[in-house]
DNA sequence: GGGCATGTTAGCAC
DNA sequence: TGTGCTAACATGCC
């Protein structure tokens, strides 16, 4: 389910909890980490990582592109030592990214080991934190910087305003599909938002950079600002059988649409291949 | 059974 | 160095 407006409603769940039935995450002590699907953890050991995090309270939580970030700390105020680390009072980072098919969800414990779970964080009072992934693409990364995971991104797509967007893009070479799509160019859109932020910036998909003009430029930087906002007020996108949350999908005006009529002149919605990724456009709209 | 899928990355060619 | 292509990762739905 995972781009930029996704990941932000998943933090914000993890952050204010929704409703009774998912309590904030934040502020919880994790007693106990369980890793069932090894691979899904990076760069550390599934031993080490599940002795490190033990004890540990959920501090704060943030996101860059389609990466969660959990901070946690020792948990001095009442949660088990951290006996495994020579300075306890020292933050380290955990964070997730939900690749295809991830999900994140706090759930009552008995409710923790679903078949797709691969990492189940136990909580207190009965809660568990819930990794749960089909595909087993996604990643959780346990780091005491955050910037040894996402240091190579770009700048968050929504932190860049559309004037440095533009300067950005008036250096590069390439389409303008792939080119939102680099997560070092900017981090936090995928293929659902390039083509509605491409559709309504009125441009083609595979137009060149370098022949954009700098209103062209800044034209895209701000459908790019729009349409993760309007994601993100919609709580996101639902995706089929893998994510049921928001109702972004019934705003979409090109992706998916394939041979409907355009929203605004009635012309069929076309697609094709950009990139090997499925894109979808409007042929007399965008240029 | 084939085709498709929201993502990322290594390897390779130019 | 930048760009772009292919394959791979692994699974489930239509």
């Amino acid at each position: 389910m995972p781009e930029l407006p996704e990941v932000e409603t998943v933090a914000r769940i993890l952050r204010e909890g929704s409703g009774p039935q998912r309590p904030p995450l934040a502020g919880r002590v994790i007693r106990q980490a369980r890793v069932l699907w090894p691979r899904e953890v990076s760069g550390i050991p599934a031993p080490a990582f599940v002795r490190r995090v033990a004890g540990r309270r959920v501090a704060a939580i943030s996101r860059h592109g389609k990466y969660l970030i959990l901070e946690l700390r020792g948990a001095e105020d009442g949660g088990v030592a951290d006996s495994s680390s020579a300075s306890p009072r020292q933050p380290l980072f955990m964070l997730a990214h939900l690749r295809m098919s991830g999900r994140l969800d706090v759930v009552p414990e008995a409710d923790a080991f679903t078949p797709h779970a691969r990492v189940v964080w136990l909580l207190d009072d009965g809660w568990a934190l819930r990794f749960d992934d089909a595909r087993k693409f996604g990643r959780v990364y346990l780091t005491e910087r955050v910037s040894d995971v996402t240091g190579k991104l770009g700048p968050d797509a929504l932190s860049v305003n559309p004037q440095e967007f533009a300067a950005r893009l008036l250096a590069k070479r390439g389409a303008l599909k792939p080119i939102l799509l680099d997560q070092h160019f900017i981090a936090g859109v995928g293929n659902i938002y390039a083509d509605e932020s491409l559709f309504l910036a009125r441009l083609h998909p595979t137009r060149l950079a370098a022949t954009l003009t700098a209103d062209d430029a800044l034209r895209l930087g701000e459908a790019v600002r729009q349409t993760l906002l309007d994601g993100i007020a919609a709580n996101g996108a639902s995706f089929d059988w893998v994510y049921p949350g928001g109702n972004y999908q019934e705003h979409f005006k090109v992706y998916g649409r394939a041979g409907l009529p355009c929203v605004d002149c009635g012309r069929p919605v076309r697609r094709i291949v950009v990139g090997q990724r499925s894109t979808h456009f409007c042929a007399a709209c965008q240029m």
